[in-house]
DNA sequence: GCAATAGTGTCTATAAGACACTATCTT
DNA sequence: AAGATAGTGTCTTATAGACACTATTGC
C-alpha cells in the first residue's frame, strides 16, 4: 500500500517545531462566590506570575487526559468534576519559548480543599474571579472565555449540579446560579422552575438536618437528574435585548 | 531579566515533534439542501479519500488566518463568510504521520460557485451532507460536531443570514433553517417570529422583482440586522423533552 | 418573640404553535 | 383559471416573572 511506503520516508522533524499545551479553567463555588484555580509559576517564563494550571501534552496522551492530569496534580482526585473543551489559543508569540498552541479546558468542581502546589508551581490557590488581576500569557482572555461559557452553559444544561455535592438543596443550586451569573434570583420562582424541568433534579425524599444558619425550614434534598439539556431552559434574567 | 537568559538556552527541538493543522467544516445551502465542502486527497496518507479541507498551520500564521487560507484555496474569496472555531482533535494516532492536533473551524457561506481543487487536493466539491459517506481520518466526527454546532447556533444567533446573500427574503431565510434543521417550518409563524426579534433583520423597503417560481406575491427584501444574539431565540420545533 | 428562609399559590405579560384567511403572483 | 405563495389575524397553550402568603426554623 502506498501509505506505508510514504510513512516510512516521513520525517516529522523536517518541519518547524511547535508545542501543544493544555490549560484548565477550573471553577468552583466557595462562600457563595465563584473561584478559579490559579497557580503561581515556579519557573521561567514569567516566574512568579499567576496563571491557569496547565502544561505540555505528553506523547501518546489524549487531550482530555492531559487536562485531567493537570487538574489532579493541583487538586487531588477529581470525582464528580465536569471537564469539557473550551477552545484553542495559538496566536504566534503568545508564548515566548516557541510556537505553542494551547487547548483550553473548562472544569466545574464542587467545593474542594485548598490545592497543593504542583510539580512546577510555586503556589496554587482558589482565587475569587472578581479578584483576579494580571495573569501570565493570554490566560486572562482564556479565563474570560471560560466564564462566559460557564454562564451560558448554566442556561441550557444541568451543569450547575456539577458545582454541588452529590446531594444538594434547591437553595444551594440557586446559590450556584447566583454566583456564576453574578446576580440574585427570585427564590420562589427559581424553585418552581427547577422542579418544572424534566430530569434536572431528582427528589431524594429527605431534608437536611438543619435549616439555614439564619433560620427557616429544613430544605429538601435532591440529586442530579438524568437530563443532559434543560427544556425549557433557565434563561438569565435581565437579558436586555442585547444588540451589537 | 531571568526570562531572557532562560529563553536563550531553550531548545524547542528537544521535545517530541507534534504538528498543528486546521480543518474546515464549510457549510452552504444549495438547492435547498445543506452541503459541505470536501476535497479528495491528492497524496498520502489516505490518497483518494474524501476529507475536510485543511492543512498544516504555517509558521507565524494565526489559527483563524490558517483556516481562512485553506478555505480560500478551494473557494476563492470569502466575503460574507462566517468563520468560528469549532474545537480541537488530538487523539494520538488520528494521523498516521505523527502526533497531529487539528484545530477545526466552522464556516457558513452563501451559495458559492463550484470549488477549484487546491494545491494538494485531487478534487473539491460541495457535497450534500446527507450523502457524505466515509471521510479520511476522524473527519466524520468533526463534521458531525460541526453540524450539531450549526443547528444550535441557528437557534440563538442570527447566523442563518450568513448563508444568504446581502439581500434576502424571509422565505429564503426560512429555507436556510429548514435545510440546517432538516425539517419544515410553518411559513406564517416563522415570518412573524423573525420580524419580532429585535435586530435580526432590517427591512429594505423593497420587494423582489418576481414572485416565487411557482407563483405568489413578491417577497419583501431584508438585510442582516445588528443583533449578535437572538432574544427571544428561535428554538427548534419538536424539541422533545430530551433526556439522556 | 423575631427574623429569615423553604416552598406554594396566583395573577399577568409574553411567547409559541395551530389554524384561518386575503392578496398577489406564475404558469 | 388554477394553484402556490407572502404575509397577517386570531385563538390556545406554555412559560417567565411579580407578588403574596404560610409554615418552619435558628437565634
Amino acid at each position: 500500500m502506498a501509505d506505508e511506503e510514504f510513512l516510512a520516508g516521513y520525517d516529522p522533524r523536517a518541519y518547524d517545531p511547535v508545542a501543544i499545551t493544555v490549560d484548565v479553567v477550573a471553577l468552583t463555588i466557595r462562600d457563595g462566590r465563584l473561584h478559579v484555580l490559579l497557580v503561581r509559576r515556579g519557573g521561567p517564563p514569567q516566574a512568579g506570575q499567576w496563571a491557569l494550571p496547565g502544561g505540555f501534552v505528553r506523547v501518546d496522551e489524549d487531550l482530555p487526559q492531559a487536562a485531567a492530569r493537570e487538574l489532579t496534580e493541583e487538586t487531588g482526585l477529581l470525582d464528580r468534576v465536569h471537564l469539557e473543551q473550551l477552545g484553542s489559543y495559538g496566536t504566534p508569540g503568545r508564548d515566548p519559548r516557541m510556537r505553542v498552541v494551547s487547548v483550553a479546558y473548562l472544569a466545574f468542581a464542587p467545593e474542594l480543599p485548598d490545592p497543593r502546589a504542583g510539580s512546577d508551581a510555586a503556589d496554587a490557590a482558589w482565587v475569587p474571579v472578581a479578584e483576579t488581576t494580571e495573569l501570565a500569557f493570554d490566560h486572562a482572555r482564556i479565563l474570560a472565555d471560560g466564564l462566559e461559557r460557564a454562564r451560558a452553559k448554566l442556561e441550557y444544561t444541568p451543569l450547575a449540579t456539577a458545582f454541588c455535592r452529590a446531594e444538594f438543596t434547591i437553595p444551594q443550586l440557586r446559590a450556584v446560579y447566583e454566583a456564576v451569573w453574578g446576580q440574585e434570583l427570585h427564590p420562589g420562582n427559581f424553585h418552581r422552575k427547577v422542579l418544572s424541568v424534566p430530569g434536572f433534579v431528582e427528589d431524594l425524599g429527605m431534608t437536611r438536618q438543619r435549616g439555614s444558619s439564619r433560620g427557616g425550614p429544613r430544605a429538601r434534598l435532591y440529586r442530579a437528574g438524568d437530563a443532559r439539556l434543560l427544556h425549557p431552559a433557565l434563561l438569565r434574567p435581565t437579558t436586555p435585548p442585547r444588540r451589537a
